[in-house]
DNA sequence: TCGGTTGTGTACCAACCGGTCCATTTTTTC
DNA sequence: GAAAAAATGGACCGGTTGGTACACAACCGA
């Protein structure tokens, strides 16, 4: 009843409801993205990110079919804007030794920054990665940073600088562990040491 | 606590012991960290928990106050236990590498066998690690390790083995970062890279 | 301008879930 | 041995939450 006095009240001026599909769908993955980081998969609520969006709960379903088919592509998204972000960065160009430090250089910084992300991806772990299995992309759009990794590595080795010995994968592997953990754990080290992860 | 036997003589034959309170709790724990570790806080149900136990939902209020007591409870459980283990071995007796290696030995077995630990402080660092500020028995626990290391790294560097300039906390940050992230994230580096990280 | 498709808002529901009330039995105290 | 306290069980409740039915307006091609 509300409802119908409201239209019919204000018809003159409707036009300024302007439709925007592509703006809507980002909305709810930019306010989702933080609801599932803070919250977890089970934490976050539809309707709080309804409510923190321009849109309602209603786009959600129609947009995403579910909570779940919106937390898939939050993560999607998320894996798809920091592997832009290696690509961008023209590592193969680079002498081996200056291409190595760029690349831990960006690491660092990206999860620094990024927490969100981080948070996302401690979710997903805890999960067991099984909605990331379910992304097919993910794994081939990974796949980029082992390659130029492993150029690295072998043009480091052909210039004596590198050893011969070291798989790409456990390389990344040591890079990732250091920069992801100072972000991911540092409020329980801060909790437990007086310790506040930031520059060192 | 079999400190309830203080009380008379004639009690320490205990037949039929159709109530174990002690046991009771200790259940609910048990079965509480599996369940917080594999469905986080928001997703572990109260109802699930109780189910498992040998007990019922009743006792679960009775002992712990609510979900967020039993969470808190297992926490601190959790973080004894691994604490101990560290303090069982002496490293202090040792010689500085020895007792280096073994410490790095020590917390990779332990990661690698306690995922439920790790799950569970990666579901707290989600949180912002609020219920572990609670816990100040926690911090002084954690104390010991650092305190552990300092000595280790003092005597190696009057020894001429060890740089002068490690800072004992930097040093854990860095051992624990490689140990955890291995388990940690091992699903989403599993489902990405074809890698299964075991013994590496 | 008209009909179908797409995008959007509102109201609502059924299941779920944390938490509690009441009753009862075992253990401890006096 | 009686009363108090501790421990336990089971039914139950009220709010929350993911999800949906309905209505309808905006957009677009013909």
């Amino acid at each position: 009843m509300r409802k119908t006095a409201k239209k019919k009240a204000s018809v003159e001026q409707l036009p300024a409801v302007t439709r925007d599909p592509e703006a809507s769908v980002q909305d709810i993955l930019a306010v989702a993205t933080e609801e599932f980081a803070i919250n977890g998969l089970s934490g976050a609520r539809v309707d709080q990110i309804a409510e923190r969006t321009r849109t309602s709960k209603r786009m959600i379903y129609y947009y995403f079919k579910g909570k779940e088919g919106l937390y898939q592509a939050v993560l999607e998204k998320a894996y798809q804007d920091i592997r832009a972000l290696e690509e961008k960065a023209k590592l193969l160009d680079m002498e081996p030794r200056a291409a190595m430090r760029k690349l831990i250089e960006l690491t660092f910084d990206y999860d620094e920054t990024h927490p969100m992300f981080i948070s996302l991806v401690s979710v997903e772990n805890i999960h067991q990665a099984k909605h990331l299995t379910n992304l097919t992309s993910i794994k081939d759009m990974n796949q980029s940073v082992i390659r130029t990794l492993t150029s690295i590595l072998e043009r480091g080795r052909k210039e004596g600088v590198f050893r011969s010995d070291l798989d790409p994968v456990d390389v990344h592997l040591l890079i990732s562990a250091f920069c992801f953990f100072r972000v991911s754990n540092r409020h329980t080290f801060g909790a437990i040491f007086d310790r506040d992860l930031s520059d060192p």
